[in-house]
DNA sequence: ATGTTTCCACCTAGGTGAAAACTT
DNA sequence: AAGTTTTCACCTAGGTGGAAACAT
């Protein structure tokens, strides 16, 4: 349950596949961010309640690097330090993606499942629609961000906001994968990823 | 322009790739319809002006039959002739099927391209969601409905509607080509289509 | 005969981790 | 030394027409 700003009413979240999101905090995530964007593994795929029919919301999602620190995957330890470096320069969050571009009534939003599979995560600050850029060997969870406009002439009035965070989707942004166990988790779970290519160097 | 039922005002609709309609128009379009549905090449694609940005849209398509005649492809004369029977077992034209589920606001709306790319067409009467079911060997135009929503309340009943057809859009739907111009056509401007076959098969 | 269905080789399109090259 | 970028083999996912099998 997830009460609103401005408002005394709540709405429901439900977060898909938290078996598997869960797998991966135990590790400690990774998602890896490229020039060109590389989608998250687990995606965040949520469905949500208690909206009212007949308003229309936006949805939103950014990222929070809750300290700001730049991290360094110590092997020994198989542990995560900070190196004490703050990345004062950027802002401490992501800049806001609207999910749809179009507000969206409660009633379809309830119909569906609201999707960031497409969404990708780039280190690359000159980003083109649907990519966040995030810095590299940070800390992070994505928050999502529900507003309800009020009606299409006042679009820019965001009525009541809901903020949504789920603990275990937050993740460690990184160019290469750290911690082997992550990678060997996303071969395993990810149709995707199959990393043969340590296979096909042997036929050489 | 388009002008609405109801209503003296108008909207402009254009639609994208004319002249490659144009060209496959010239011969006689065909469109393969399949039991798991099968996309349109060309693809609908349509650009619409002079919607009210407050305003909530709804975006439907059908395809009319305008006689409901069978037909057949008189090979010696590169023709389809009337067979003289008319299916009046249903009606002359498909299912209303609706683009986005949620209605669209008019600055949206002009905001970017409207495609039916993804839509498909079938002969499956027990048709699933995105999939329209033809009969065969039948000639159709697509037709495009723009609807304005009075207000989310009211959402059932539409205020102006806005009939869009392009006569250039209009097929024969088979399922099998008939003219093998239409076949090469395709061939040579659909990027999934090759025809390899008959070179794969001299291989062996 | 004539129209339909199924299967398939051949594509497009694009999402992965691995390795090597590159940068600082 | 440590992090980033590029390239690539290997996938998933799915859109084509052709041919053969099937149906009527």
């Amino acid at each position: 349950y997830v009460r609103g700003e401005n408002s005394n009413k709540t709405i429901q979240v439900e977060l898909h596949q938290n078996d598997l999101w869960t797998s991966f905090h135990r590790i400690g995530t990774e998602m890896i961010i490229t020039k060109n964007g590389r989608r998250m593994f687990p995606a965040l795929r949520i469905k949500i309640w208690g909206t009212e029919s007949l308003s229309l919301y936006k949805i939103y999602i950014d990222f929070i690097s809750p300290d700001s620190n730049k991290y360094r995957y110590h092997y020994q330890s198989s542990r995560w330090v900070s190196t004490g470096i703050t990345d004062s320069s950027t802002c401490s969050s992501s800049e806001q993606t609207c999910l749809f571009n179009a507000p969206i009534s409660g009633s379809y939003l309830q119909e569906q499942t609201i999707s960031f599979e497409k969404l990708k995560l780039t280190n690359n600050p000159t980003t083109s629609s649907g990519k966040v850029c995030l810095q590299s060997m940070q800390n992070y969870y994505p928050r999502i961000t529900v507003a309800k406009v009020s009606d299409l002439q006042k679009e820019g009035r965001l009525q009541e906001i809901y903020h949504i965070i789920f603990p275990q989707t937050s993740f460690m942004s990184v160019t290469a994968y750290q911690n082997q166990n992550i990678t060997q988790l996303k071969i395993a779970r990810n149709p995707f990823a199959k990393g043969f290519r340590a296979k096909s160097t042997l036929r050489h």
